[in-house]
DNA sequence: GTGATATGGTTGTCGGGTCAACCACCCCTG
DNA sequence: CAGGGGTGGTTGACCCGACAACCATATCAC
């Protein structure tokens, strides 16, 4: 048995997962990150916002659903909701089933943004994750993050 | 053939990939942060550093070299032993044989906090990351996260 | 209906990170 | 050994996101 008060081992493999999963995060969100602003002057959250809009039928969403699509609080997506409004790319809208609520609602300027920024933001992500993946290991990767993701 | 301003389609499983990669980071950074604060009064961030600084001999590390273990910007890595140093968990020393560069030390104040830290990260780093993996995944995991560190 | 409780969204405040500029120092070249 | 480019670290300015408090509205119990 090993007391509660020892730290982990440095080679402890499967902390060596975990390690390795914040890292490779760590560096491929920088790097995309860096592109789409050098390229397209958008960010990362800005652009997953007008895609997430370009997703759904009549191109809105409740500002909740947006938050939770982007893994964001509340506040983070109100306060990035402005920004692409402030810019055009978005629009607010009132919701008539729930007077709180409101809509971010994609507009026309934003999809061309959207379309015009995805080949820099696709190439990105090609090549700096998923074509240094083996095809073969794509889905069983995908199936493993997945079950990170359940209740 | 596709028209270069089409956005990625929705369903494109690469990207699903990709997406669940984010969110599962999003998900599982946020509740360790969280635990971490709350139990501990102490950031993710912090414990890696003292974590990093109990792995070397002489418990020292100079900046850049954590700045890199850590996956962050050098002033990041400042602002973050600034704070540790403000606590007294970890001290600062210059360099002898460049005088340039200056130590990230570890105190005994934090090794006994990073004793005492450990058990409550070890425990939200297995509930919400790893024990949610099939060990038989956990492997090829690690080995398939490590392709995207590669240069 | 009326009051209690829960929920959607925005706001104040703040912690924590980046980038760019900078200084001090290393090291190489002529 | 002078001078010039490169590197380690810190600082200033700024951006972005979280949390908690808050308001408006919805919903439920009675």
């Amino acid at each position: 048995m090993t007391s509660p008060l020892t730290i982990p081992s440095p080679r402890d493999p499967r902390l060596e997962t975990w390690r390795t999963f914040l890292h490779a995060h760590a560096q491929v969100r920088r790097l995309l990150e860096r592109e789409l602003q050098a390229e397209e002057s958008m960010g990362l959250a800005e652009y997953e916002v007008l895609l997430m809009l370009a997703y759904t039928e009549g191109h809105r969403l409740r500002m909740g659903d947006l938050a939770d699509r982007l893994s964001l609080s509340r506040s983070g997506a109100t306060r990035l909701v402005d920004r692409l409004e402030a810019g055009g790319l978005v629009g607010r809208g009132s919701c008539e089933t729930d007077r709180r609520g409101s809509w971010a609602m994609l507009t026309g300027d934003g999809l061309d943004r959207l379309r015009s920024a995805s080949p820099t933001h696709l190439r990105g992500v090609a090549e700096h994750f998923l074509d240094r993946i083996p095809f073969a290991e794509l889905e069983s990767l995908r199936r493993t993050l997945g079950r990170v993701l359940e209740p």
